[in-house]
Parts: structure tokens; C-alpha cells; sequence
RNA sequence: GGAGAGAUGGCAGAGUGGUCGAAUGCACCGGUCUUGAAAACCGGCAUACUGAAAGGUAUCGGGGGUUCGAAUCCCUCUCUCUCCGCCA
């Protein structure tokens, strides 16, 4: 959520920057800032009311001490007037702050100004390409793998809740857990404290880090005790800092946890949701930072590095777009994707997204810091996948298989993890 | 799930209709004293909005109500604790 002392403060660059979204936000801050100034004659009226209603309040009191009946009940009917009137500023200024906060909780957020113009995925900025691309001369899309080598049972799933949900079993199993130890491990090297959280969340936390309202629709919502499906550990993981002063020695706060996401994908069809490639229900570790301002653009940078040495050490050819003003998400300033090669599907496959929130979440968390001045401010923060697994075992079955058809090699960083090298 | 009790500042804990934004203690910060520390003593110590400042306003779990006036009374929600039931 925008702070409305920068839309006071920033607004033409602020409308200049969100061009780059392909929005015109002009008349909606216009609006803003006109409901912002209302508010605030409003609460200048409405203090200044109360302010003489609590004296009168106190006179009433000190008169009745005083024994002045007469004069004291003269006066509590002159407050009851008062207090009247003030319900009516009240009523004004309670639906004045609801407006702008409705008006603000539907914008998106600012693209920095890294953020190269564009309209869709089309328009991403290609950073870098890493890696070789394994030269098969009949790879099998990872589906038919994953049945050929009973690793994952997609039929299963269907009678057992429904498309999206495959069950992973053998072998495929274990590979996904020791891709699980592995990303929790390597993150932990990196200084990343792991958290288990719950994985449903309240309402307040979804809109603590920007899903709600925005992506009402994408998260499974338990209606019994209205509650949600964390849809990425983001959401459970940031909201831990919700409703925090901390200290500015603490940053750069790094958190890490695996869990379960869940997702709707109302609308999604045809060949993307093909085997692994979109699902309902997935696996991910996730990385979440909350940093200093001033730092957060090099911690995105540090966090791009380090999803990087991922993709290399699982040997997998990647490369690295930055996302145009277009494709970038509600709630980032600024994302990086990270999207690994499909021999089998002959396509990229997005593994990762890391974005820069600056205070867009903070704001809305009340996330703040005191800085060694003593002046309170909200933090920044990131997250990244590290990784999403489907399409990391899509790509590791696909790219990895041998071209006799005899097995899938797994690469060398899990087999600790595995405790095999080889499926067959 | 049933019965009861409770929710106050960083923590503990007073306060049951009128100078209460809130006693007191602890913690914390600054000072005096000390070779240094401890102790003792003095001072400070919530957040937000508003104002040049003085100040004003709001906030005692959340929301609503009664009243001239609510931490205090009423309703409601959430959470915590105790007992019973159930249970990995």
C-alpha cells in the first residue's frame, strides 16, 4: 500500500513511474489526494470539537462538585449538543479514511525506476543465461518420465481430491524431500533462520503482504473458521514481522521455511497445466528478508545471486529476466524471475521470482524500524523462491535422463540428500 | 464441545463513571557519587495524527452502544487461563 505522505509528496513521479504498468493512476491519485486533504480539515474540525466538548465535560463535573446544580446541568446540555455534532464529523471523517483506504488498498505498487516499460511477459528483460542444454535426441516430457518410472501418480491425485494435486510416491518421493533438505540447507548456510509456519493464515495476514484483496479469488478460503491456504510461506512468514518496531541493528532480518502452497488457478487450461507444470497444491522454500531502506536494492541483487548458485549447483541451464512494468506484481517495486530450460517441453519454465516490496507491505504491516537517529520508519522487504520444486523436478527428469531411456540421473549436489543417483 | 475467570505501557501489576495517558515495582536510557562497577539518589522512558511551537486529538485486546464525560457500565467478537469432555 502506498503511503499516502508520498502521493502528497511524489505524486507526478509517481504517475509518471506507473505508466510503466501501462496504469494511469493520475485521476486516481488526484481523488486520493483530495479525500487525503478532506480527512485531515476534517480531523483538524473534529479535534478541535472535542477538545471543547472535553472541557466542557470537565466543567460539568467541576460544577457539580462545586454544588452549582443549576449551572452545571446548563452546561451538560450545551455538551450534549456538542457531543451530537461531533458524532456527524465523526460519521464524516470514519467514511472519508475508508475511501482512501479503499482507493489505496486496489493500487498497485510503484515500479522503481529499474523497471523497464512493457506490456507483458513479451517486454522482460533479458539479464543472463547460464548453463548448457542437454542434447537429447528423444526426451520424454517429464509426465510420461514420471509414470514410466512410478514417481508421480497424477490419476491418484484426481480421485483423491482432484486435478493439481499429484501424489508423489517412490522414488519421486524422496527426490522431492531431498530437494526440500536441500534448498532449507543451503539457505540456512546462507544465514537464513528456518521457521515452520502455520499454513493457513487469517485475514489480516493476507492483507498484510498484499494478497487480499487483490487475488481474493487465488487462495483457498476455509469458510468454517474463515481462513485461508497460504498460497506461498511469504504470507505467513513476513506477517511474523507484522505490527513490529525493530531495532535497525537487526537487519538484515532473513527468514527461510519450506511449506505446502496452495493455489486456486481459477482460469488456468490447455497444455500449461500440463503434469507438473501448474498445480493446485505444490511444494516451495521460500526466502523472506526485511532489510534497510536504503539497502534493499543491493539485498535483491545478494537474493538474485543466491538462487543463482542454486540453479548452478543442481546443474540446470537458467536464465534471468527482469520483469517489465507489464508482467510485475501487485505488490513489487521490482522482480526478478528465473525460468530453467524444458528439454523435453522445449520451453522455459518459470522456478523462482524474486522481488523488492520496499515499504508496499511494510505499510501495510506497520512494519517499522527505529533508526539510530530514534526516528521511526518502515523497512523494506524482499522474498524469493528458493526454490518451487514442480517445475525444478520437471526439469531435473526431463533434462537429466539418459537418452538410451534407461533411467534419470540425479545430480550429484542432492544424492546425499536422495541416497541414490540414479532412477530406474 | 460444556462450565467459569480474565485481557491495562517492554514486563509485572494498581485502577470499577469526572484533572487517568493511566499509581507502583522491575527493566531500559541520562546524570550525581565511585579508581571502575554495584548500591543509593536525581531525571527521563508508549504509538499515531495535527501544529512553527505551546499545545490539541485518539488509543487501556477488536468493534459497537449508554453518558455531558468510559480503562471503569452494557452488547458483541477474538484471544488467554482453569476445570470437564474428546483427541494425534
Amino acid at each position: 500500500m502506498l503511503e499516502l505522505q508520498r502521493i502528497r509528496a511524489e505524486k507526478k513521479e509517481i504517475v509518471e513511474r506507473m505508466k510503466v504498468r501501462n496504469m494511469d493512476t493520475q485521476s486516481i491519485l488526484d481523488l486520493i489526494e483530495e479525500l487525503d486533504s478532506e480527512k485531515r480539515a476534517t480531523q483538524v474540525e473534529l479535534d478541535n470539537k472535542q477538545a471543547d466538548l472535553n472541557k466542557m465535560s470537565q466543567s460539568v463535573g467541576a460544577l457539580f462538585k462545586e454544588g452549582k446544580k443549576e449551572e452545571a446541568n446548563e452546561m451538560r446540555s450545551k455538551a450534549s449538543a456538542m457531543s451530537d455534532e461531533i458524532k456527524g464529523v465523526k460519521a464524516k471523517f470514519a467514511k472519508l479514511g475508508d475511501k482512501i483506504t479503499e482507493q489505496l488498498f486496489h493500487l498497485p505498487n510503484v515500479p522503481n525506476t529499474n523497471v523497464p516499460n512493457g506490456k507483458s511477459d513479451q517486454e522482460n528483460q533479458l539479464i543472463s543465461e547460464h548453463g548448457t542444454r542437454p542434447q537429447l535426441s528423444n526426451a520424454l516430457p517429464h509426465w510420461e518420465l514420471a509414470k514410466k518410472f512410478d514417481l508421480i501418480d497424477f490419476e491418484l491425485g484426481v480421485k483423491l481430491t482432484g486435478a493439481g494435486f499429484p501424489v508423489y510416491r517412490g522414488k519421486g518421493a524422496i527426490l522431492q524431500r531431498a530437494l526440500i533438505n536441500f534448498f532449507l540447507s543451503e539457505a540456512i548456510k546462507e544465514g537464513y533462520e528456518e521457521v515452520i509456519p502455520p499454513i493457513l493464515v487469517n485475514e489480516a495476514s493476507g492483507y498484510g503482504t498484499g494478497q487480499l484483496p487483490d487475488k481474493e479469488g487465488q487462495m483457498y478460503h476455509v469458510g468454517a473458521d474463515d481462513l485461508y491456504l497460504i498460497p506461498t510461506a511469504e504470507v505467513p512468514v513476513t506477517n511474523i514481522l507484522r505490527n513490529t518496531i525493530v531495532k535497525e541493528s537487526q537487519f538484515p532480518i532473513k527468514m527461510t521455511a519450506y511449506t505446502p502452497c496452495f493455489r486456486r488457478e481459477a482460469g488456468s487450461y490447455g497444455k500449461d497445466v500440463r503434469g507438473l507444470n501448474r498445480l493446485h497444491q505444490f511444494d516451495k522454500v521460500e526466502i523472506v528478508q526485511a532489510v534497510h531502506p536504503n539497502n534493499s536494492e543491493k539485498t535483491l541483487q545478494e537474493m538474485v545471486s543466491y538462487v543463482q548458485s542454486l540453479l548452478n549447483k543442481l546443474g540446470l541451464e537458467h536464465r534471468i529476466v527482469r520483469l517489465c512494468g507489464g508482467d510485475l506484481g501487485f505488490a513489487a517495486a521490482h522482480t526478478f524471475d528465473f525460468e530453467v530450460y524444458s528439454a523435453a517441453q522445449e520451453k522455459w519454465l518459470e522456478v523462482s521470482s524474486v522481488s523488492n516490496f520496499e515499504t508496499f507491505q511494510s505499510n501495510r504491516l506497520k512494519l517499522r524500524f527505529k533508526s539510530d537517529e530514534g526516528k521511526t520508519m518502515l523497512a523494506h522487504t524482499l522474498n524469493g523462491s528458493a526454490l518451487a520444486l514442480p517445475r525444478i523436478v520437471a526439469s531435473i527428469l526431463e533434462n537429466f535422463q539418459l537418452d538410451s531411456g534407461e533411467g534419470i540421473k540425479i545430480p550429484e549436489v542432492l544424492v546425499p540428500f536422495t541416497g541414490f543417483d540414479k532412477i530406474d
